[in-house]
DNA sequence: ACACGGGCTGTTATCTTGTAACATTGCGCC
DNA sequence: GGCGCAATGTTACAAGATAACAGCCCGTGT
């Protein structure tokens, strides 16, 4: 894995996931979702948590805990491990992020709201991971679980490869 | 999480995963058709790693790399982190086991031979982790990352939940 | 016989990820 | 004012994984 406080993928820290995007609006939508949601549920979306997520938004792509970690401290100098998991754990809680298992990393949920476990299309080549819906792979995983009486309760979908642009 | 050494889940260690059977047997044709595979493909099954196979047979619950260092460890004391993770990595490219993501733990692999990332139903109750084979789900898959011109690689499917046996 | 080379294992040290446990702060409420 | 709770601060450590180099064994070519 990279060293502390690096990118873990290659290109500008300010990814552009799928195509060029203006991707300020990309977390600007988030946050002011992210206030409504907590708002509606009445819990607390307090300065830290907003940081916290603000960070995990700065790309398309997964980021570490520790890389949270060391862009946080950079504001708020008390930041340590359990100050991060704590947000973390909080805003996976409220739906508004979740982890990539298989990295370890955490990601702006694009459908923050409804509660969901999300399906995710990872590049390996330039880190963009994009969560997709797609009602009819909802119904196949509910189906195999069915068909062996399981009760599911989370999913986790994860497909890694390399996403169209770095293919071509 | 558990302490090291430590069983991850409740249930004996003989752990009988989805019904009563005779676990011998899952452990004695998992050794037979790894031996035959390895034989084949011309690589080496040599004896530590057939060591570490067979720990991770030990039970149908996913274990940990330290678990299986520990057991390891008791007829084999030079065992260490590296001794373990190079045998699960040989063991995982030869499609023998398969790393659980989401418990950052390994399995062995019921569908040995053919190359495949392989879908896992995980009671969170009793640690029960059945590989199933869905083509469905395979096609919903590959027709999901189709659709935005993904070429997927690697896909991780791990639904948990309770299993049938729990469930009742 | 012997040098070489590759594959496997040994060994030490370290890095990365995640939690336990207890202390402190701030704020609403009675 | 004191209580209780939620959030954060702080220290220490557990758990998961890898880097880097050393040594061993065995087959091959000369």
């Amino acid at each position: 894995m990279a060293a502390r406080g690096a990118a873990q993928n290659k290109g500008p820290a300010t990814a552009q996931a799928h195509q060029s995007h203006n991707h300020r609006e990309c977390i600007d939508d988030a946050l002011t979702r992210a206030r409504e949601i907590c708002a509606a549920r009445d819990v607390q979306l307090t300065p830290l948590r907003e940081k916290v997520l603000q960070i995990v938004w700065r790309s398309h792509k997964p980021v570490g805990a520790y890389d949270v970690l060391d862009e946080l401290a950079r504001s708020h100098k008390s930041a340590r491990p359990p100050t991060v998991y704590r947000a973390l754990d909080f805003l996976m809680g409220e739906g508004l992020i979740h982890k990539i298992e298989s990295l370890n990393a955490y990601l702006g949920c694009t459908e923050a709201g409804a509660p969901h476990s999300g399906q995710f299309l990872i590049c390996r080549q330039c880190g963009a991971t994009e969560e997709i819906v797609d009602p009819k792979l909802e119904a196949a995983l509910d189906q195999a679980a069915k068909r062996v009486h399981f009760s599911a309760e989370h999913k986790v979908v994860e497909i890694s490869g390399l996403c169209a642009r770095c293919a071509a």
